[in-house]
RNA sequence: GAGCCAUUAGCUCAGCCUGGUAGAGCACCUGACUUUUAAUCAGGGUGUCCCGCGUUCAAGUCGCGGAUGGCUCACCA
């Protein structure tokens, strides 16, 4: 019979009393011509709609479907909580009510079990909103074991590598998931409001470009050519902006071959946008007026608490050129420095250290990342970036050193990277050569000249402010999460041969 | 990649310091119970103590090596 599952199919070593105890169940339902897995099933009311309809359900019949958290049986009469999507509900089930035959399959499943019933609303002599079982119907055999009732699944490993366990017994990992897509959708609905166009692009590139990382390389058989898992959509957006498409986004994953922390995933969840005509005060308008929005609509609030820590998401978030903020925090004055090697001489002495060959810029933004980087709890806007470390960003009409690039700080970690795009094809090119000889030195980050987006840029881009914002981490925020994993569904992790 | 910590029953955890018959709660099994809700009552322990090597008369416990995970750091967003 198709779906018919053999012991044999089940490694030894995991069939467990308890797994035999279930699977000896399972083939006394299909001796007795029951399936143990069913079939389409009509349900009229989740569970949470019934609680808090009880008033219009009352002695009416539902029909309800879902898993089998607790049984309590007691003799000729039993208890039950049904699980589904939106909740629990108790059922009860009595043998006058449902026969004997009936009776003795429910006295069979299991918690785990997923199973239909159709019933009477009624509440208990305790209150609680109960169906009375009239007819019920098992639609799968669970054949594991569900954990503890109390203390559900505690054990983190366990938890992300059996997602679906811990989702069925821990409802707060479900709550997380549901805001995830909640906030997804609202940021797709404010940014599909203003007129911005959702794009796809290509997650495999021939030139990984768009940011200084580390990509994966994958091989195309039939093209026999090497390819890289993007580490941001950016070149191919900036391409559709010179193609006429003025305000694009895309929600996408993007890869980078790099450590993996609280903070990291290998492949984590990007928005990039891009404007035309704009620039990166725009950028942080809309930065700060969108964050502050999801807020607002998933959660009510523009005040969040992220770990004990009260953050205020409502705009204007203060703007402080990246000049400023170290010499606020560090009392180091960039413009006081008259060499690179006096910048050096700086950073030495804050204890800060330097590469030999570090620039004013290298060492200023180097300063904002030891120093600085960990106070900015608040949001806060980090403008002016040096132009070293900007191969990208428009260079800044008053001081060439500089970018019009900001990048934003909640929590002391960075939440988005914007700037008013470079868009002089002839910059462009002498900035990829300079990305291209740091790389020669042995840069393994430095960015790689992408020929075919400098003749984009060529053809003509409008000034253009683009942005990019770290979903995950926007999710963490939001759902006071305190590791990357919490917020991602599937995180990679080691494979294990014994699990 | 480095440091610290963890790994014992299906799950949550004791036991390790001070080596001597493998423990608890839930889950499970047998029986009782027709409004229970951490149901209750009577009975039953179901185990590759993460893996390997060593020390020892004797290792879950001590030592060394390894695996996986967590946290911190490094890299980065």
């Amino acid at each position: 019979m198709k779906g018919r599952l053999k012991v044999a199919e089940i490694p030894e070593q995991e069939l467990n009393e308890q797994m035999q105890v279930r699977l000896g169940k399972l083939k006394e339902l299909q001796a007795k011509g029951i399936s143990p897995y069913g079939q389409r099933y009509e349900r009229t009311h989740y569970a949470s709609a019934i609680r808090e309809n009880y008033e219009e359900l009352a002695e009416k019949d539902v029909v309800v479907a879902g898993r089998l958290m607790a049984k309590r049986t007691m003799g000729k009469a039993s208890f039950a909580h049904l699980q589904d999507f939106s909740g629990q509900i108790q059922i009860y089930v009595r043998l006058n009510d449902v026969g004997a035959d009936n009776y003795e399959v429910f006295k069979s499943i299991d918690i785990g079990d997923i199973i239909g019933v159709q019933g009477y609303v009624f509440r208990t002599r305790t209150e609680e909103v109960t169906v009375g079982a009239k007819e019920l119907v098992l639609l799968s055999k669970s054949l594991r074991p569900l954990p503890e009732k109390w203390h559900g699944l505690k054990d983190v490993e366990l938890r992300y590598r059996q997602r679906y366990v811990d989702l069925i017994v821990n409802p707060e990992v479900k709550k997380v998931f549901v805001l995830r897509s909640k906030i997804i959708q609202a940021m797709r609905r404010y940014l599909d409001a203003r007129s911005f166009l959702e794009v796809e692009t290509p997650t495999m590139h021939t030139i990984p470009g768009g940011a200084s990382a580390r990509p994966f390389i994958t091989h195309h058989n039939a093209l026999d050519i090497d390819l890289y898992m993007r580490i941001a959509p950016e070149l191919h957006l900036k391409r559709l902006v010179v193609g006429g498409l003025e305000k694009v986004y895309e929600i996408g994953r993007v890869f980078r071959n790099e450590g993996i922390s609280t903070r990291h995933n290998p492949e984590f969840t990007m928005l990039e946008l891009y404007q035309a005509y704009a620039d990166y005060h725009d950028m942080m308008q809309l930065t700060e007026e969108m964050i502050a929005h999801l807020a607002q609509e998933v959660l009510g609030t523009q005040k969040v608490i992220y770990q004990g820590t009260e953050v205020d998401l409502t705009p204007p978030w203060p703007r402080l050129t990246m000049v400023e903020v170290v010499q606020k925090y560090t009392g180091a004055d960039y413009y006081a420095w008259a060499s690179d090697a006096e910048a050096r001489q700086v950073a030495k002495d804050l204890g800060v250290s330097v590469s030999a060959q570090a620039t004013k810029g290298t060492v200023l933004s180097e300063l904002f990342e030891e120093k600085v980087e960990e106070k900015l709890i608040q949001p806060t806007f980090v403008l002016d970036y040096p132009i070293e470390i900007s191969p990208l960003a428009k260079r800044k009409t008053d001081d060439p050193n500089f970018t019009y690039r900001f990048e934003v700080f909640i929590t002391a970690r960075e939440f988005g990277n914007a700037f008013s795009e470079l868009n002089d094809p002839l910059d462009q090119r002498e900035r990829f050569k300079k990305q291209m000889e740091q790389r020669a030195q042995g840069d393994e980050e430095a960015q790689l000249h992408d020929e075919d987006f400098v003749k984009a840029l060529e053809v003509g881009m409008p000034p253009t402010g683009g942005l990019g914002i770290g979903i995950d981490r926007l999710i963490m925020l939001l759902t006071d999460s305190p590791s990357i994993r919490d917020v991602i569904l599937f995180p990679t992790l080691r494979p294990r041969q014994d699990m």
